[in-house]
DNA sequence: TCTGGGGTCCTAGGACCC
DNA sequence: TCTGGGGTCCTAGGACCC
């Protein structure tokens, strides 16, 4: 058997855990530069706030009822999920993270149904009580079905937050009562083909012929309709190291109409790269660069920038990515200042491997064991100082790009300054 | 005025090989 | 007049997930 653990509005719950005052409240979370609503509490949804709507759309809404509002504090989120998966992780030999809020268990002879229940149960309990975050529980024979299941354990207040699907009947049942557009691997565009011809369940889809699916849907399809019938084909692998990684963010106010700070933005996304890779202990063959303007303004030039480099040799380095990155801006810059505002920009670097199994190049020009030497400087002088206590020039210093987070709450769990503090009078 | 950020997998079609 | 058959690799774009 497996189980999918969820966390409950993840994001509005990590920041119910420093406040309290909070609990019946309705609240929402802010998207980067407050964008969109991209987490509601179950009292906001009632209000009938939808997950992506630009908060400005909702602003009326939200301050006529009194909900409160946070912009992502993603510091916070990670440290409080790496908590919930650090105890889960006690709870079964093989724990699979899937997102920030997510993760498959493996139950496999673990107990009959109900001796796992009850361990459920229990394990709820502890992850409440151990983090403050609220969690549901679905298991079955198959991924897809886990999902399906704890969208019944959240849904129905009598499962107290643990779903199992354990026999073919119950299976049935709950494919009858399940919307197609709900199920794990069907999105908006394939359930509004489904729904055209007929399919409003996942019941109505499993009815289908396995060839008729292949046809129209292709293998993933295939997967899915599988797992919905009892058979396992999504595996519960470790994930490997990324394919690809993005650092990528959209500006504030109108957008950015000025190479230099545009610049600066592009150094701090390729940095950031840097990092990350290095996290991953991976190398990155090639890179690629964007810069658009927005999407939804008509009435202002338009322009796409979108250019990919690559290295002679994969890399890393801080400095090399940075050059790299910044160098294939300033040669797709079209724009003189002011003619168009850059709304959105990001470097992703892929065609990835590990950084111990780098492939050399016969006619390299760079002196590899050089800049190793001074990356090992930069990287430990960074561990004990900070993230870009050194950093390239062309980082900068100003942040004119900086996003804004009006509603941001504090680093409690993360940082020693902003620790809770309780007045006792 | 204001519209997020990070990933994966699959397929079709073009370019190439013998 | 008539123009083969079998492959691989790469990329862009579309679908999906959170």
């Amino acid at each position: 058997m497996i189980a999918l653990v969820d966390c409950n509005n993840f994001f509005v719950s990590c920041e119910r855990v420093f406040r309290p005052d909070l609990r019946n409240t309705p609240c929402v979370v802010l998207s980067n530069n407050d964008g969109c609503v991209i987490a509601r509490s179950n009292e906001a949804k009632m209000l009938g706030i939808k997950m992506g709507t630009p908060f400005y759309q909702v602003k009326k809404l939200i301050e006529d009822n009194g909900v409160a509002v946070f912009s992502s504090n993603y510091v916070l989120y990670g440290d409080m999920s790496r908590r919930v998966m650090s105890i889960l992780s006690g709870y079964t030999p093989k724990l699979d993270i899937y997102s920030i809020d997510e993760a498959f268990m493996d139950f496999t002879g673990m107990g009959d149904s109900e001796e796992l229940l009850a361990y459920s149960h229990n394990m709820v309990k502890f992850i409440t009580k151990g983090t403050g975050i609220p969690i549901s529980l679905g298991i079955a024979k198959t991924k897809t079905l886990a999902k399906m299941a704890s969208k019944f354990a959240k849904k129905y207040k009598g499962y107290h937050s643990v779903c199992i699907i354990d026999t073919d009947e119950k299976r049935i049942k709950a494919l009858k009562l399940f919307d197609i557009a709900d199920v794990w691997g069907i999105g908006r565009r394939i359930s509004a083909r489904l729904k055209s011809i007929g399919v409003e369940t996942a019941w109505d889809f499993v009815q289908k012929s396995e060839a008729w699916v292949r046809s129209e849907l292709t293998v993933t399809g295939v997967r899915t309709w599988k797992e919905l019938r009892g058979e396992n084909c999504i595996s519960l692998d470790e994930l490997p190291n990324k394919k690809s990684i993005c650092t990528s963010r959209s500006f504030s106010d109108g957008g950015i109409d000025n190479l230099a700070i545009l610049e600066e933005a592009v150094a701090n996304f390729a940095s950031q790269c840097s990092r990350k890779l290095k996290e991953d202990r991976s190398v990155c063959g090639a890179m690629t660069v964007f810069a658009y303007t927005s999407r939804f303004r008509d009435d202002l030039p338009s322009d796409y920038i979108h250019e990919n480099i690559y290295f002679q040799v994969p890399t890393n380095d801080l400095m090399e990515l940075v050059s790299a990155a910044v160098s294939v801006l300033r040669r797709s810059w079209k724009g003189e200042s002011g003619n168009y505002f850059y709304k959105k920009a990001g470097v992703i670097v892929w065609d990835t491997c590990s950084d111990s199994a780098v492939q050399g190049n016969l006619f390299d020009t760079v002196d590899r064991n050089k800049r190793a030497s001074l990356a090992r400087a930069i990287e430990d002088i960074n561990r004990r100082n900070g993230f870009n206590t050194v950093r390239v020039a062309v980082q900068g210093y100003d942040m004119k790009w900086k996003l804004k987070n009006e509603y941001i709450s504090k680093r409690f769990t993360t940082n020693i300054d902003e620790i809770i503090q309780i007045h006792l009078d």
